[in-house]
DNA sequence: GTTCGTACCGCGAATATTAGCAATAGCGTG
DNA sequence: CACGCTATTGCTAATATTCGCGGTACGAAC
């Protein structure tokens, strides 16, 4: 990925802040990882990749916080831990997160749209629709015997 | 609210749990205490409200763990600190969280439902409607004159 | 009412993440 | 290319929450 970097670069520029070495290091790992990857292990990666840059674990959940607030990398809490992964990974999709299994699913929801609007027009609320994770019970983990009849 | 507890006691009961004294206070301190509590605020509530009760803090997240499980009351994430609240409390809200300035705001939202709907069908996946915390910008956080254009 | 199995409690240590501070290094300017 | 402003870094301490362990007590069965 030689030639995309600066557009990245000017929409950090745009922001106010600026291209360091970590938090390049830090793009280009989340860009290599698949799925979703922790704190921990994006900075185990950058580590292991180049040993000739120091980087503080602090710097990594510093910058991950930051990366996802400009919206280039997404976050979202994965039973405990904050998962991350590149924004740009193609199609928008949303998660549905299972509170038996802990496993996440990921999705295209086309009701997405009209809740977006609804809360748009309503409340002037603008949903951010990377963040969109949805919590609830899979069809797997729902006992057949268990209805909690909650709404 | 002496005579409203059976039923309580019922529903935990019937997960193979137990209503232990410390269960009981905190689910009282919870239900006396207006919007949403964390855990050390309950902890605190219920230490001054019976001195002859301990309670240790870790008590107090395990017993709000299970009684969200259980949904009796419901959690969710409020800027790195998790708040709990009365489930009974009336009507179906959902929360609009402002990555801005941190507010949550208390909506009913009609598109929900098909969004549920889509999700249940399409997915066998059964969502949470109290879990559902939304994530985005408000009104008065979106700057006027600064638009990212980061979409 | 006594007994018994086990869910639960309190305590303290571990884990994930955030905050504060002095030193460093982007990057626009002269 | 050196200079300066300040965002950023590494470090360490704090914060929120979870886990493991041995002792306690809920609740069901005698």
């Amino acid at each position: 990925m030689p030639h995309n970097e600066p557009t990245i670069a000017e929409a950090i520029r745009a922001s106010g802040r600026r291209l360091t070495i970590q938090r390049a290091k830090i793009l280009e790992a989340l860009h290599r990882l698949p799925g979703h990857s922790t704190a921990e292990r994006i900075h185990a990666a950058v580590c292991e990749d180049d040993r000739d840059v120091e980087m503080a674990l602090s710097t990594v959940y510093r910058n991950l916080d930051a990366l996802a607030e400009m919206g280039l990398i997404a976050a979202f809490a994965d039973g405990g831990v904050t998962t991350y992964e590149w924004a740009a990974a193609g199609h928008p999709h949303h998660h549905l997160q299972c509170d038996g299994c802990g496993h996440t699913k990921e999705v295209a929801l086309e009701s997405i749209a009209a809740l977006s609007d609804e809360v748009e027009r309503t409340y002037g609320f603008t949903i951010d629709l990377r963040h969109m994770a949805i919590r609830g019970t899979c069809a797997g983990c729902r006992k057949p015997a268990d209805d909690g009849g909650a709404r």
